[in-house]
DNA sequence: ATCGTCAATAATGTCGACAATCTAGCCACG
DNA sequence: CGTGGCTAGATTGTCGACATTATTGACGAT
């Protein structure tokens, strides 16, 4: 893990990939910047930069929103990021390290402990990193940068796919074959198995929102 | 063409993108504010959105530069772009209507013609526009987003590739081959198309990058 | 001659104030 | 009762001033 950042950007980024800030709710500079504890200068800067990341929708003379992520919109962004990490999963089967695949072993078995214990929150984290060290193996900072600044995290949020029924279980068995692949320095088995399991994740987002569609057909408003 | 913009942002992308500024030179706020014929808090809005994006470089407390793409990262951003516009090549073909499928077909018409007369510069542009057709029929904005962002930074250097012999006359005969797909609606055969296409000009940078190094091996400075 | 210190300079970061712009609510009018 | 315009308030956009931070070059000690 990296170190906290402090700044405006990264505060305001992790209020708003936390559900802090609700879709479509608007972005006062004034009173983000109080609520942060930082200057409205600063704030302007880290909207800008959500703008084009595209966390926050940023109209001329009209403020800041956050922005809310269409069902269409979460299903595209998952698909590129399966052909993206296909590329680095690929990339990283061919000159992964020892030491990156000790470091690969050691956060499944912790993934293995937090679906025993059902830690849901704990195993959507240890996820997280799982990916990054791959990124780290592929040594590939273009196709890394992009795959980050995609916003898997807040259709994560905005989704709630953790919550579908014996999803983390499937899901580490993904995981365990793609570590298989990368320790067998397979480029092909790594590419097909993260393929398959960003296959899964994209079905588990349409099974989320439908579910969602159908709840809220009958609890409207 | 949308319209011509004149705020900062986009004016300052144009003047990047177009070579007025060149790779690793500094972007004092105060001197392209006066440049451009804008505030100093316009220049400095417009540099985080183009740190963000990838053509400038932001360091705290010590400004902006042009973003310097090394060779390794072209060749980074080829590969991205190869596995993205796979994808969307594969979609264009499940989705292309008769009226793009005919533009495209002048596209390469034209295209023919530029060849047959030597005009690179022609044949660039063009090329350009065909791809971007293929994004409107593939009708997946964020995949299209990223891909129109890395084409923005490669921009800078593709205008090497071109200069090789040859190589014009061999990429009409790939992007005729993507078109044949594309009629067919045969998904497969787009992607493969385009990713033989993209290999291929990966492979053009290769050899303009090694050219490169001996000449200046050779005359150096 | 080399290194380190320090002042001078240039550039960036931040703040407050004000102008430009949008929004909501009110009121007159049909 | 609905519609349209108008004013008051809230919010964003821009500017200039100043604080903070890097960089450069001169100078002196070793």
């Amino acid at each position: 893990m990296t170190v906290k950042r402090r700044d405006a950007y990264h505060l305001l980024r992790e209020a708003i990939v936390s559900g802090q800030f609700h879709p479509n709710e608007r972005l006062v500079e004034a009173a983000v910047a109080e609520r942060i504890r930082v200057g409205r200068t600063a704030v302007r800067a880290a909207l800008v930069r959500l703008d084009q990341e595209g966390l926050v929708t940023l109209e001329k003379n009209r403020g800041a929103r956050v922005r809310h992520i269409s069902d269409r919109e979460a299903l595209e962004i998952e698909e590129v990021r399966a052909a993206l990490e296909g590329m680095l999963a690929r990339r990283a089967a061919e000159r992964i390290k020892l030491e990156v695949l000790r470091e690969l072993h050691q956060v499944i078995s912790a993934m293995r402990d937090r679906v025993e214990h059902g830690d849901a929150a704990g195993y959507s984290e240890l996820n997280a990193t799982f990916h990054q060290h791959i990124w780290t193996a592929a040594d590939h900072p273009t196709a890394a940068r992009l795959a980050g600044g995609l916003k898997s995290q807040a259709i994560r949020f905005q989704y709630q796919t953790a919550m579908r029924p014996g999803r983390a279980q499937r899901s580490l068995v993904e995981h365990e074959a793609i570590y298989g692949a990368l320790k067998a320095h397979d480029a092909d088995g790594a590419e097909e198995a993260m393929r398959t399991h960003l296959a899964e994740v994209l079905e588990t987002l349409r099974w989320a929102i439908d579910t969602q569609h159908r709840s809220s057909r009958w609890l409207p408003g």
